[in-house]
DNA sequence: CTAGGTGCAAAAGGTTTGCGGTTAA
DNA sequence: TTAACCGCAAACCTTTTGCACCTAG
């Protein structure tokens, strides 16, 4: 192996990888750990400026490839809130996302144990759903206030 | 007046438009109009395309223009699915869309009377909040098992 | 050993912008 | 009358693809 791998503690990347009939590889070992230390929804673009300041060769297409293999694996959820970059989320416990339409910001909310569970059509099999809540923040409601 | 109005009965988009600080066009008429034609959520160059067969001359900056203002004065909803386009939704009441990830098709589900209700965290001021349900329509599960 | 993954560069897909002419109010 | 809007074309941003090389299993 040419790489440091440092597998995090808790996690079973490697497992869940493979159950997918994904590769484990330092790649997308890194993404992971990068979506990890700032859970902030970044985008594509975004982890791969911050994948490439400890590993300076990868690439957008490695990027995206290793996104896309996490996703598929149920580690990551994609997250779509405007028209433009899609961003991603490593937290799979249900919770909703609160977007600031003024400073751009989001934030995770845990839903309640007996979450509102959404209607279940009859045939339609649920796979997962997102919801997402858009409005102001307290900081920017209180900066408008002024 | 260059161009046939045809207002619809009961919407009162101009009215509408004039409120949001917009102005009535016969632009905006229409692409609202192929909006309520049929409510499948289609994407800007699907309206582009069907906004083309009764006015020829209509152009895609004009068609984003149109549904950003039918957005931003309440008639209309952008809809994120997925990575790709943005689709839009003309149907204003609260509702999911269910996203089949087999074949594409997106469907309203009225939410009941007494809905769900998001989490409010203190000083977030919501504006609204959108549910996307992910999965296998009927159709496609039918489909598949065979 | 080899299917799958990586890095690079080019292409494709989706949206925005600048500009000269037009129009709703 | 005039700020807002239109159509066109170019630019921009995000994502995907093709290909030669590499590597995890």
């Amino acid at each position: 192996m040419s790489r440091t791998e440092k597998p995090r503690a808790g996690d079973h990347l490697s497992e869940r990888l493979a159950t997918g009939g994904f590769r484990f590889t330092p790649q997308r070992r890194h993404v992971y750990d990068v979506l990890l230390a700032r859970r902030d929804h970044p985008t594509a673009e975004e982890v791969f400026i911050r994948s490439k300041r400890e590993m300076p060769d990868i690439s957008m297409a490695t990027v995206y490839n290793c996104l896309d293999a996490l996703v598929q694996c149920g580690m990551v959820r994609q997250v779509q809130l405007e028209r433009g970059a899609t961003r991603y989320c490593p937290n799979m416990q249900e919770h909703c996302h609160y977007y600031c339409a003024e400073c751009g910001s989001v934030f995770d909310v845990a839903l309640p144990a007996h979450s509102p569970a959404v209607p279940r059509p009859r045939g339609f099999k649920i796979d997962h759903y997102d919801i997402a809540v858009h409005g102001i923040c307290s900081d920017c409601a209180a900066r408008k206030k002024r």
